[in-house]
Formats: structure tokens, C-alpha cells, sequence
DNA sequence: TAGTGGTCTAGACCACGCT
DNA sequence: GCGTGGTCTAGACCACTAG
């Protein structure tokens, strides 16, 4: 790996143009392309730092990018290696489906009894605190947890029922329809744990709200790891352009 | 606001369970809930670090995390403001239509010949460097720029057509389906630009395929920011639940 | 010109995974 | 224990905006 950065000079008088972690950003984008492959562990940070003649924080924020845009993973303890390519994941509806449908590729990890948060209760459109069933669910893709899932719907009719029990007495009912939104947010302490990251690390929050009988049903918050996942959608009619899945060499 | 922080004491010989940026984050979340309304100018950032008892880098590692949620906005030599809701950007087919189509809210900002980048060549399945017609479109919303787009199509009949001319060489053809996909990626120096952000913000990066005969006939980067934006898809059949655009309480 | 956020430095210590 | 990445400090200077 290269040692000379200098594109923009930034010579005394002359405009910075583009600052040095940006400078590096691109030249360990342009190693990474032409001298590394996947899953090589890098220098350490310290290394680096030296070996372009900057500061530890300057090349971390240069690698804080390239973490961002997946080409890089970190681990504390471990090292930084060169990420695999990001696994796509297919978010389209597949036909009008409940969530726990036949093929759903997601597994339940709990069911609890809580009161509508604010946010949720906006959704359902109805008073916060409302109790409802959450049932907690986890994706795992290519051996990794890459996102959580919290699915609230109306309670069981019984108390202690089964995760399976709520998400049957969905399916029950017809799907009228389901719109989903995709923001980018942070994982916060929970979240972070339960995709092995750290709190605050990228995430794609995915918001599903699921329609039967002319009003929201269901409301579902799913937290995709941004570093690892690509979010994929199969439009009507592209069926002969299907998506494919990701894959890790 | 408050001074206080001290959730996780941290006291020497306990484990510090979260780092104090985390605790910032969690004290200025709930002081903007609580105390601040869209478009309030916080204090500058030497002045909440002393009032907050962190270094400066500290206190910035917590913003950062506001910033990336939607929740601050930061102008250099104006201050930190807090941030409008997102805007809800519908990005579902709405309808299978090519790109400029009747209600199409693009706007065209350019013609230019190129040759296929690696990354297009692949989507479109032609040796790269082809050559090919890049037109570059901007949407607009809540008066500012949302999102910058880069369609990659055949070239026009004749050289030196309009952008006009070139999408509709393709709205000549029939369309036979769109997959999308959606990942983070950060802003490079052009589109940062163009969308009134530095470079290295975080954006949603939007790949669309259009096929027709066959085989993909067009393909659309389009980059949108992370920070003011929420993707919206209204999926089939949720005519009745239309997406509304967002709101914080 | 004053005040803001953005960049950068040179250190220190901590948490974690491995050996 | 050792080496890694993660956190934090206390400064400095720069780029930009606005009065």
C-alpha cells in the first residue's frame, strides 16, 4: 500500500480543496481495489496512521468512512479486515404476506406484553400505552445476524399465548395492504447487541405497517445492520429480472 | 437543559457500562424532546462541551449521532439547528413507468456521453467503458435538493440529442419490470455538492434496473440524503393506507 | 471581524479477543 | 499479557457565514 497521498498539494496559500481524511478515504479505497481481497486483515491503526504520516484520529475518520460504505470491518480486539461484498436482502411484500408466512426466513425470539410505545401507537392510531403483543424476531443471513425485528399487534386472546399464537391470529384476518418506509438511524443498546455491533453503529430502519379491516393491524420495526446490508425490492412485472441474494465467497 | 448526565456512574472500579458520548446522546435526545421546537439554534458546541463537562471531540461524537438520526441539523459558520421531521420521499413504482414519465417530480439538470462505469456495466451487462448516456436529474422537495440521480441508458439515435430525446427512446419501448435496491454510501465530492452537504455525509444509494426486451435497459443511481429523507414504498394494494408524510410529535 | 462548525494533532487510557 | 480497536482529552488552526 502506497504511502503518498499529496493529490491536493494544500500548500501554504493554496486552498485545502479536500481535507486529508478524505484524501485517504480515497487512496485506501484505491488499495483496497487493486491490492487487497476480501476478508485480509489490514495494518493496525497505528501503523497506518504512521505510514501516512497522519494522525490516529485523521486516519480513523478515513476508515470510519469506508466501515460506512461496507468496504471495511472492524473488530475491537481483533483487527480490521476487508469486508465482503453487502448481502442483499429481499424486502418486497412476495405477494401480500403476514409476517411468520410459509417461507418468512425470519425466527421468533420472544414474545412480551407492553404498552404502546409513543411512536407505535401513532401508527396503530390508537392511545400510547395501549397493551399489545411484541414479539421480537431475528434474520440471519450468510451466518450473521443482520437484522432484528419488533413486530406489535393486538394481544393474544389469551394472556401468555405464543409468539406463534399472535402472529396465527394475524394471518386470520385478510391482508388489505402494507407500506413500508426505509430511514437510516443508530442502533441503540439493545439493538447493537443483538447485532454484535457497537451502540450508535449505522443502522436501515425499515417501518411496515400492516392493514386489515380498514385500519392498521400490525406495526412492524425492523433494524438492518447499514454496514453489512443491502435492501432489496422486486417490483410487479420483475419477475424475469429476479433479485438475487446475497453471497459471501 | 440540563447538566446532569451521570446515569451510568462510572465511578472508579465500575465498569463503565456506556461511553459518555452515548449518555450525551441519550441527555440531548430527551432535551430536544422536552425542551426545543423545529428550527431552535442550540448553543455552539465549546459552550454545551463546558456545560456538559467533555472535551469538545466528545461532544461532537454525540451530535454526529443527532445528525445521522435526522434530529440536528449543523451549518458551518451558522450553528446547530434543530432538525424539520424527514421528508417522506415515495420511491414505490407507482405504477410500472419509466423514468420522466407524466407526474415524474425529477428534474432534468443535464446531457453527457460517457463511457460505462465498472459498476453500470455490470447492472446493464455490457463491457464497460461502452458508450453510453448519462443524464443527471435532481428532485426537489420542501424547497431544497433531496437526492441527485444518474440514469445510464443507450446512447440516443443521434449524438448531441437532448435528455429529453434520450427518455423517450425509452418510454418508446414496453417496460417489463424495475428491481431496486437500497444501501448506505457516502456523498463523494460531486454529489456532495450538489446537495448542499460535505463530502463523506451519508446518503441512501438507490440502484433501479429497468428491463425491457429482455435484458436491462437502464440503470439509475440515484443518491439521496440520509439525514432529511425517509424512502417511502406504498406496496400493492395499500391504496387504502396511503404513506403520509412524516411527523414527529 | 467575530463566532460558528470542521479538521487535525499528540498524546492517554480502556475494553476486548486472543494466546 | 499483549495487541487490537474504542474512547477521551486539551489544545490548535482553518473555512465559512453573517453583522
Amino acid at each position: 500500500m502506497g504511502t503518498t497521498t499529496g493529490r491536493t498539494a494544500s500548500r501554504p496559500g493554496t486552498s485545502p480543496a479536500e481535507p486529508k481524511y478524505w484524501q485517504l478515504r480515497t487512496a485506501l479505497t484505491d488499495a483496497l481495489d487493486a491490492e487487497f481481497s476480501v476478508g485480509q486483515v489490514l495494518p493496525d491503526e497505528r501503523t497506518l496512521a504512521a505510514r501516512f504520516g497522519v494522525a490516529r484520529a485523521t486516519l480513523r475518520q478515513a476508515l470510519d468512512q469506508l466501515e460506512l460504505e461496507g468496504r471495511l470491518q472492524r473488530r475491537r480486539g481483533v483487527g480490521t479486515t476487508v469486508a465482503p461484498p453487502r448481502v442483499g436482502v429481499d424486502v418486497s411484500p412476495a405477494g401480500q404476506t403476514w409476517p411468520g408466512a410459509e417461507d418468512d426466513p425470519w425466527t421468533v425470539t420472544g414474545l412480551t406484553a407492553v404498552g404502546a410505545p409513543p411512536a407505535v401507537a401513532r401508527a396503530l392510531d390508537v392511545p400510547r400505552g395501549t397493551p399489545l403483543s411484541l414479539v421480537g424476531r431475528v434474520l440471519v443471513a450468510a451466518g450473521q445476524p443482520v437484522a432484528i425485528e419488533r413486530l406489535y399487534a393486538p394481544p393474544g386472546p389469551r394472556p401468555a399465548a405464543g409468539a406463534d399464537e399472535v402472529l396465527a391470529a394475524l394471518r386470520d384476518q385478510p391482508l388489505e395492504g402494507q407500506d413500508r418506509s426505509v430511514e437510516l438511524g443508530s442502533a441503540d443498546a439493545e439493538q447493537s447487541r443483538g447485532l454484535d455491533r457497537l451502540p450508535g453503529s449505522p443502522v436501515l430502519l425499515v417501518t411496515t405497517r400492516y392493514t386489515a379491516a380498514g385500519q392498521v393491524a400490525a406495526v412492524s420495526l425492523a433494524t438492518y445492520r447499514a454496514d453489512t446490508c443491502r435492501l432489496t425490492f422486486a417490483l410487479a412485472g420483475s419477475a424475469a429480472a429476479p433479485v438475487r441474494v446475497g453471497h459471501r465467497p
